[in-house]
DNA sequence: CTGAAAGCGCTTACAG
DNA sequence: CTGAAAGCGCTTACAG
């Protein structure tokens, strides 16, 4: 039944290492590369990656590390990088992961013991013990998303402070002055790049910062809702919007539908993050959308020069632009 | 650096077989059991899964196929059966397949290099050519979504039929009498078992059938906000319209927003498959869900009795229940 | 360019 | 329960 590159060698009177020899691209006389191409297809052999794994030592797989409460905008990247990887002849598998450091390991370990290419992981908590582990079997890394100081890993992350400055310069240029700010997860590396370019946006624009317009929150969901509230029982409530991130964006824009607060007349919103439905709304959302199909092409290329050893540069940052989507949700003042 | 068995052995003073059979959870001396245990942890031993997989044949890996096409809502099935799998030991890999079957059997034809152990697919555009590839091998599948009469595969699909009589059922209960039906792809098998089962509840509720209210297309996402257009341009125009498939449920949201056409008030809506965000939008949604934590499951475990050979009766065919998510969108009459 | 031989790290009969 | 030996399907120096 299965036939092996020896059924080939017996097939064409060639030894077992010119067999080989010719599935590995190497020079063959032409009659014997004839011979045994008209011997693969009369057998129907498939090479077996299993042994050539074991022989060569290398598993020509990588895994995708996804954090399990992760927004599925990770979806375009993970797509991106398993079909690029799989036209390369790379397997790739994809695990979310769970905050505690002991599954981490767990499913590290398994990767290691299926002797793993390398790993592209969504960082966030990601523990430093799970990393060490990789790092210390010799797996390259390309991090995305958060970035986490103190390892020496390659980063791909979308230039968030680049994607906060155009929404503050943006809402600024439409005239806006009284611009509220909702965020949350301070702590954050993509918040704070966020925040930081918003804030210089604001302040390259001469608009003077008002403390009680920008309102972070340490807990979750519902407190977007809160902030929102907050933000538009003041006096004098601000004519514009930024949600920082996807799910102050979603329920922002619901909670705005419940109290009948339409957009954008009586206030405009941008967001941080494109949903597909977005477009779709009435009125459609302005938004600062994160390339994350160049986010998976930058990370599967250095991830490739990592595994072939071609590249052993100390851990490089690559910054991916952002842009702006400009829709209806915001009005000229 | 590397270290294998044999190091274990070496270490312990034991056979490698003994140690194998330690690994491979059979009866060993406790005595000898302490002293491999504590060989390993002092060795930093972990076994070599290639290695197991070569010797063994069975590379404890499947493979999901998924069309480039596809809604994300397949994300959940993925999610479950990912983790299950890997659980169980298992390594599981996602693709997305074009329709092309040249592209298709390429793709086949590495996981079968890669001595994949079983395969779960959203049939979609699923080649009747690639499938064969697979059971040529002896690889088990199991079909999800869309059933194709000819193979004799195991197929985990939602109950189709009982969601569209649902649909119907519940807003003939709120006292519509003149309801619409939006649909496409007329072929499809979950198309045409929603179209039977929204029928019957009609028939059921002595709700006499008019024509112009049921529309079917073939061609794609413009459509349905044409058929839309349609059916509200009517004379008597319908009080209620059933969405019999997400796409045209999302466009009908945004058709019926940019006109004005107020929901309930104006017209009720029910939409297959839910959305996130269908409960935060102004109305919100209701929907015809598909549990597809659920088929997951179910796909798991079948393919698990398969790889296992515990189970080698006949493909069967599991319908998993869909349920009715009550929100705002549908008004009684 | 080609062939004979060794070996990747395991598992699996086969004796004992 | 344990050990010695063969072998999974390949690749890789080593001679020629």
């Amino acid at each position: 039944m299965k036939v092996t590159i020896t059924d080939i060698a017996k097939d064409t009177g060639l030894a077992l290492s010119t067999i080989s020899r010719y599935l590995n691209h190497k020079k063959v006389q032409p009659e014997n590369q004839v011979l045994i191409e008209a011997s693969i297809k009369k057998l129907g052999y498939t090479p077996n990656r299993i042994a050539q794994g074991l022989r060569s030592k290398s598993s020509r797989s990588v895994a995708l590390l996804i954090p399990f409460y992760s927004n599925y905008f990770w979806g375009h990247s993970v797509s991106y990088v398993t079909s690029a990887l799989w036209e390369k002849g790379y397997t790739c598998t994809v695990h979310t992961y769970l905050p505690e450091t002991d599954k981490q390991l767990k499913t590290i370990q398994l990767l290691i013991s299926k002797k793993i290419g390398g790993v592209i992981a969504v960082s966030g908590s990601l523990s430093q013990e799970a990393l060490n582990r990789l790092e210390d079997n010799g797996v390259p890394i390309v991090l995305l998303d958060q970035v986490l100081s103190s390892l020496s890993v390659d980063y791909v992350t979308s230039d968030n402070y680049q994607g906060g400055y155009m929404a503050g310069s943006y809402l600024a240029g439409k005239g806006h002055k009284k611009i509220g700010f909702i965020a949350s997860e301070p702590g954050t590396y993509t918040i704070c790049q966020r925040t930081r370019g918003f804030l210089d946006a604001l302040q390259d624009h001469q608009i003077p910062s008002i403390p009680q317009y920008y309102s972070y929150q340490t807990s979750a969901y519902p407190a977007a809702e809160a902030q929102l509230q907050h933000l538009l029982s003041l006096k004098e409530p601000p004519t514009a919007l930024f949600f920082c991130y996807y799910e102050s964006c979603l329920s922002g824009i619901s909670e705005l539908a419940k109290y009948n607060i339409s957009v954008p007349e009586k206030i405009s919103i941008i967001g941080f993050d494109d949903d597909p439905l977005f477009s779709s709304l009435a009125p459609s959302i302005t938004v600062i959308a994160q390339d994350f199909l160049t986010i998976g092409k930058e990370a599967t290329k250095i991830l490739l020069s990592r595994i072939s050893g071609e590249d052993s540069s100390p851990g490089k940052k690559v910054l991916v632009p952002v842009r702006l989507i400009e829709r209806e949700s915001v009005a000229a003042i």
